[in-house]
DNA sequence: GAGCACTGC
């Protein structure tokens, strides 16, 4: 391998390393029986002088926050909590907003089951890290402990639990991770499922899993908690589970509709918004939208005309604020700001105008809100497993949502909401529910966890909501071929890696082929940047600029070589923050590419992968990283046709060079890392390949055979057919492909082989599935 | 010659 010095990728590598360990004597709770405590009993313990779980005596504050929590609804019903966890295996929980379920019924379950003496410990997984860091700090407070001691939370890229952790709120994501290893989540003597009616991938996954740990787990108990009352439908999935429902503590909110659908929702928010401005007592404003540019464009409009009002009809000044995830944060911060002050003593008051995504309805909550607008759309991921791209689609929410983004106007007084469409269509178009994430998605990754898990029969893998089997199909098709399933559909040793990394199985593949190329390193890097959200910045006004700043970076290969040099140049420079302002580029994604980086790095040494890199100076320095990408991205590459334009391997889509390429000179082979579907089809981050490689690295997706006619079929047949004359003259071969050739011949032998049923079952899909592609 | 709802490991 190469002088480390030589390449400029690798200026940036250190070792990091951390540690921390500690034990502590704990007092048990004497009186109570594991399993059996009463309501008063735990009251009696929380009412004690001392606490029970340090020894130390409670804090005046602790005494204060007991008063709190003990007039919270849900306080109300401990006694009949406990009488359901007692009796049975699975609870389910319905609290609105303000019950304090979150808080308080994980603490009853430590009061309960009494983890500090039995050694197992309690877990309350969330969606989402900030919930999970936050609640764990709350609750930590509550029950008088340091946070990351007895009380602690674990999420990606942070670990504040210690042996003395009984109660640990973590990402859902993180509690699946952990079931990998621990097909039994053998630590745990309860799970609480929160916010489950969000339903979202991974607590779809959790749910399912939980049912088939509860069968082999008599000892474990299983809360399940959500915020609506579709109850029934999770009742009934954990055959027939008891329901508790407590009580919210929110304001009511009076609905409005209006009478005639709207025809343009833009303006009839606008209009809304400022006729509420100029007639409705103070009292702040929040409008949903669909995406970053409608809002940009309702905030301009609404400055306008708002500055109109206050100058014609004595209204009082506005406070427009913009909010969504890809806002800078200190933009973002301006949602607490508070409303103007009156222009003149004793005025009209001021009023704020928050214009949002979704982000408001369910991840930030904004203080202050009265009056909520809801023109009724939201953009929705959808999955088409024929042309296997997930896309972003405005479309109607789910009368669920609606009542979700109204509730947002009751928080902290009584509110109004404003839905820009008909009591009828509510009623009639909306549908009740938003469709789980499990019916949108491409299950690549998560059927590869799922086979991590021990889950070996998907077809009757028992889902709230089963997915469609052709999405199933599509998932196990891509793992067969990146050489992660057998053919009977088992986990091979790379696959078992590949489920080792948390990112797709594509990039995964990418990593691990990429020590084959001996450019890991580099490749590592390119992995880490294509996991975090698009890093080039274009503002509107400085367009021309940003470009030029892009162009800095640009690599002639393509965008994943330009990524190489965007990562390299900013752990290269001082100010990180400055540097990516001055090139227009995310502080942010860059900050989490280089977390991301360093997970990465870590697994792939657990996988005992090495970390290497190929002199700088020698002519396949790059091409060896391309050739890693072509090992992970085979499936996604486009020829490019007389015509000039691209058609992709296989599926024959028409596709375009997404304009924000850095390729202009339209390369004949290029993978790509996304098809994106707008107006036109694009793929977007796409580098140059050498057709040869795709014969040599992918033989088995590339079995000319089973192509449908294209001109990029006709050159690999060429091709090959050189290959074949002059095949005895080539005295080397790379690895991967000696591999895949066995993988390929194995497959041949099997063929003759006696097969199960099922196995039978899934072969004809597959045929099936490619006469319907064709 | 264009877009990026939102999470998460």
């Amino acid at each position: 391998m190469a002088d480390i010095n030589d390449n400029p990728y690798l200026a940036h590598m250190h070792d990091s390393s951390s540690n921390g360990s500690s034990t502590g004597a704990n007092k048990a709770f004497s009186q109570l029986v594991p399993g059996q405590t009463t309501a008063a009993q735990q009251e009696a313990v929380e009412d004690s002088s001392h606490n029970g779980l340090t020894g130390a005596a409670y804090s005046s504050r602790y005494k204060s926050i007991l008063a709190k929590r003990r007039d919270l609804p849900v306080n109300k019903q401990r006694q009949g909590f406990l009488d359901l966890v007692h009796n049975n295996q699975f609870v389910v929980l319905v609290g609105e907003t303000g019950s304090g379920k979150t808080t308080q019924i994980p603490q009853y379950m430590v009061y309960d089951l009494l983890p500090q003496v039995e050694g197992k410990m309690i877990a309350c997984t969330q969606p989402r890290r900030v919930a999970a860091m936050s609640v764990a700090q709350r609750v930590s407070e509550e029950m008088d402990v340091k946070l990351g001691q007895e009380v602690g939370y674990s999420i990606r890229f942070e670990d504040c639990t210690s042996s003395k952790t009984v109660l640990k709120y973590c990402t859902d994501g993180m509690l699946l991770r952990e079931a990998m290893s621990d097909n039994m989540l053998s630590r745990y003597s309860a799970i609480i499922l929160d916010e489950a009616h969000e339903r979202t991938l991974n607590t779809d996954i959790l749910m399912s899993l939980m049912k088939t740990i509860a069968l082999k787990r008599k000892d474990i108990k299983i809360v399940v908690m959500s915020a609506t009352l579709d109850s029934e439908k999770f009742q009934k999935y954990f055959y027939d589970a008891p329901l508790l429902t407590v009580p919210g503590r929110t304001f009511p909110v009076e609905v409005y509709y209006t009478p005639e659908p709207e025809r343009d929702y833009l303006e009839a928010a606008i209009k809304t918004a400022l006729q509420i401005h100029a007639t409705e007592p103070e009292g702040d404003i929040l409008v949903f939208l669909t995406g970053e540019e409608e809002i940009e464009e309702a905030c301009r409009l609404l400055s306008a005309r708002g500055d109109e009002l206050i100058r014609r009809a004595n209204c009082g000044p506005l406070l427009i604020v913009p909010l969504y995830s890809t806002l800078p944060p200190n933009m973002q911060q301006r949602i607490f700001h508070k409303a103007p002050e009156p222009r003149t003593p004793g005025g009209a008051p001021g009023r704020k105008i928050v214009v949002s995504t979704n982000v408001a309805e369910t991840s930030l909550t904004i203080d202050g809100i009265v009056y909520v607008i809801d023109p009724g759309f939201s953009k929705q991921k959808v999955y088409n497993p024929r042309v296997r791209v997930e896309s972003l689609l405005v479309s109607p929410i789910s009368r669920a949502a609606a009542q979700q983004r109204a509730g947002r106007a009751g928080r902290t007084r009584p509110g109004k909401c404003f839905r820009l469409y008909t009591e009828k269509s509510y009623n009639n178009d909306l549908i009740e529910q938003t469709y789980p994430e499990i019916l949108r998605s491409n299950l690549g990754s998560i059927v590869l966890q799922l086979k991590k898990l021990g889950v070996n029969d998907l077809v009757h893998l028992d889902l709230m909501d089963p997915c469609a089997p052709e999405v199933l199909m599509r998932a196990l098709e891509l793992l067969h071929y990146l050489g992660a399933l057998d053919d009977d559909a088992n986990l091979t040793p790379i696959g078992h890696m590949i489920s080792d990394f948390p990112i797709d199985p594509q990039l995964a593949k990418m990593i691990i082929s990429a020590a084959d190329y001996g450019c890991t390193n580099e490749v590592l890097s390119i992995a880490a940047m294509l996991s975090v959200p698009n890093v080039f910045l274009r503002p509107r006004e400085a367009q021309r600029r940003a470009d030029q700043a892009k162009a800095e970076f640009a690599h002639m290969d393509g965008d994943h070589l330009t990524l190489l040099n965007v990562y390299h140049a900013y752990k290269g420079c001082t100010q990180p923050d400055k540097w990516c302002w001055d090139n227009y580029l995310q502080y942010r994604s860059l900050k989490s590419a280089d977390s991301i980086r360093e997970q990465l790095r870590r697994v792939a040494a657990k996988c005992d992968i090495p970390l290497v890199s190929n002199n700088f100076s020698s002519p396949d320095y790059y091409p060896n990283i391309r050739r890693a990408l072509t090992a992970g991205y085979f499936m996604q590459v486009a020829h490019l046709e007389r015509g000039g334009q691209y058609l992709t391997i296989k599926d024959n889509q028409l596709v375009l060079l997404h304009p924000s390429s850095v390729l202009e000179r339209k390369p004949e082979w290029v993978v790509y890392n996304e098809f994106v579907l707008t107006k036109r089809h694009y793929i977007r981050t796409v580098s140059e390949v050498r057709p040869e490689w795709l014969l040599e690295i992918a033989p088995h997706y590339y079995d000319l055979s089973s192509f449908p006619p294209c001109e990029g079929k006709r050159v690999l047949e060429k091709l090959a057919l050189r290959n074949a004359v002059v095949g005895d003259k080539k005295p080397k071969k790379d690895r991967s492909e000696k591999k895949e050739k066995k993988r390929k011949s194995d497959k041949e032998k099997d063929k003759d082989k006696d097969k199960s049923d099922r196995k039978k079952r899934d072969k004809k899909d597959k045929k099936d599935k490619k006469h319907s592609s064709d």
